[in-house]
DNA sequence: TGCATATATGTCATGACGCGACATATACTC
DNA sequence: GAGTATATGTCGCGTCATGACATATATGCA
């Protein structure tokens, strides 16, 4: 029977844990590091996944859902706040009347650039700490 | 200078955004398999996060508030939700009676190694997919 | 010993945010 | 041109994390 059919073992429990712990130290530095700015975690990712999409500078309010998967309603709210917030604008699109381009404003393009920055060098410094398990291989050592 | 201190290059944003987007994914596989389950995602790993420790099939409210990087008290109403689901229990520690050890329930076993063995094949599926970045090493390729 | 301080757990009110249900405008199909 | 699909938006509710605060136990030091 392959690994993965199996009741995981007690080491599969302990590195599932492991895994989840070290996402979620990743998760808190950013909360951290975006609440230092003045911003929730999820306006600092809304922001991220702007100027992330590829070739683009802008993002549909729908772009923002999928990367952030949650259903468009959400995406709709936190466009709304950080619109509030003077950190983006929105621009109806001029292709698809249904759409709205949601584009960064200095303000957000700047609290983005430190954030990201910092967000670059936690990576960097977590290498060989923060990895994805490799669960199936090494079952019975 | 170095990579890590210049301002983020677009390849930068597009890698960090493509990071987070993998890893919410991830995370969002985790919250669909915890609800048909019943169990809301914290719950799956407060249980995860019990049979995780290292060595042992327990916790302490502070342990599990540790894993979870989130202050002592929201571990609290976790770990009082999981106990009136009948997955956990609370037992008094001898060895220090202000802690209390959180062991689970025949119940939060079972789901517990059924939420637990399709999280390992997620990951192993995922293999190759998500990964950690390295975002500091090519830079200007 | 005894008193101050630290630590572990617990309670309460508040705020961010995701969801389901529903609404509206635009695009597509045939 | 009517019906359906898609993108965005509104409203009320539940989960959960937090800060402020409370209580019990442990520890350290005069």
């Amino acid at each position: 029977m392959p690994p993965s059919s199996r009741t995981p073992s007690k080491k599969d429990f302990e590195s599932l844990s492991d895994f989840r712990y070290q996402m979620r130290r990743f998760e808190r530095f950013s909360e951290r590091a975006a609440q230092a700015e003045g911003l929730t975690p999820q306006q600092y990712l809304v922001l991220l996944h702007i100027k992330g999409q590829p070739g683009r500078e802008w993002a549909t309010v729908g772009d923002i859902a999928e990367r952030l998967q949650v259903q468009p309603h959400a995406a709709v709210t936190l466009v709304t706040r950080c619109e509030a917030l003077s950190l983006v604008e929105r621009r109806p699109s001029d292709a698809d009347r249904r759409q709205v381009e949601v584009h960064l404003l200095p303000d957000g393009q700047r609290l983005l650039e430190r954030l990201a920055a910092l967000h670059r060098a936690e990576l960097r410094s977590l290498k060989g700490v923060f990895k994805v398990p490799q669960i199936d291989l090494p079952e019975q050592p």
